[in-house]
DNA sequence: TTAAACTTTCAATAATTATTGAAAATATGT
DNA sequence: ACATATTTTCAATAATTATTGAAAGTTTAA
């Protein structure tokens, strides 16, 4: 394969993941873009390689700033801004996981307390919400505690956590 | 909080949720339906509770089966048919968990292996290419393990893990 | 074998979400 | 302070995705 045919693939399947962990095409290619390329990418450049427009990029790469995963590098000597990629794809499982816990798990594991509170009128239907949204708390709160406790660790959670659990 | 509201706020809230595990809204409600609903319904009544076409949710209904999370039930003596949700949130977890493997991450896998391995030409944007899409590929089969591993535990997994991990 | 009960399919349409581009805002060098 | 380079905003529009509903298909009971 030639490198701008595996280059292409790659920002091309990043962007169909990023749909998955909750982020759109234009934001996930500009990463894939970032976090591959050996130096830091002006505005304009993105615009060219993706066939974007300047406020879409604008947009986009604003989005990734929040995320906490790309960051804006000024070059001296030159106005305008240049932005890179968090490199080490340690600190970006860990960046992501805990953007999305914040985001969307502990939102709705805060719901989920709430309304497996209610008080049972003693239907069938009753019980079986309370009994359910219970246990599905239960187990959220749990697999949110995993996912903090994989990706506190300092280096190499995914490859540390393996070999604690093979023991 | 009285029950309706409850009922209300889960099957919204798993609504939203849905959109991020690759389900789109209307399944996920109608899981949610299943999951707290104390006997199997008809396709009716899911139409009718949550006010969507015959053809939705059949269509929906369909794609639950084949996350293997709902299952169609039959009642002797009935024509039309029952659906169930899989009621053990640890089976739910685990059932997800393995489809999300095999539908998004074990292709995803199979591209970066690809990608990683063109030979290099010695230029710059070529060797940071190999180096991050080898170091990606790397965290994604890791990654992807540790879920393999959880999720194959009999019972209880999430909780499991976390006693081992705290060791 | 037929008719009624029920389910699936899919083209048309609606709803949602992403993208553009140009005007407004902001930052920088002289 | 000014002119210019650069970035941001956001209403308009395009693209995508979800939903409907009615026709076609299937199953079952008698």
């Amino acid at each position: 394969m030639e490198f701008k045919e595996a280059k292409q693939k790659f920002i091309s399947t990043w962007g169909s993941l990023g749909t998955l962990w909750g982020i759109n095409k234009a934001m996930a290619q500009i990463h894939a873009l970032l976090f591959i390329a050996p130096e830091p990418l002006s505005m304009e450049e993105i615009m060219e390689e993706l066939e974007i427009s300047r406020g879409n990029a604008s947009m986009n790469l604003r989005g990734l700033i929040d995320w906490g995963i790309v960051y804006k590098v000024t070059k001296p000597g030159e106005r305008k801004e240049f932005f890179a990629s968090e490199k080490d794809v340690n600190e970006l499982a860990r960046q992501i996981a805990k953007e999305r816990s914040r985001r969307e798990i502990e939102p709705t594991i805060k719901v989920l307390k709430e309304i497996s509170s209610i008080e049972s009128n003693g239907s069938a239907a009753n019980e079986e919400f309370i009994k359910q949204t219970k246990a599905m708390h239960e187990l959220t709160e749990n697999a949110n505690a995993l996912l903090g406790r994989i990706v506190s660790t300092e280096q190499n959670w995914v490859t540390k956590t393996i070999i604690k659990l093979f023991k």
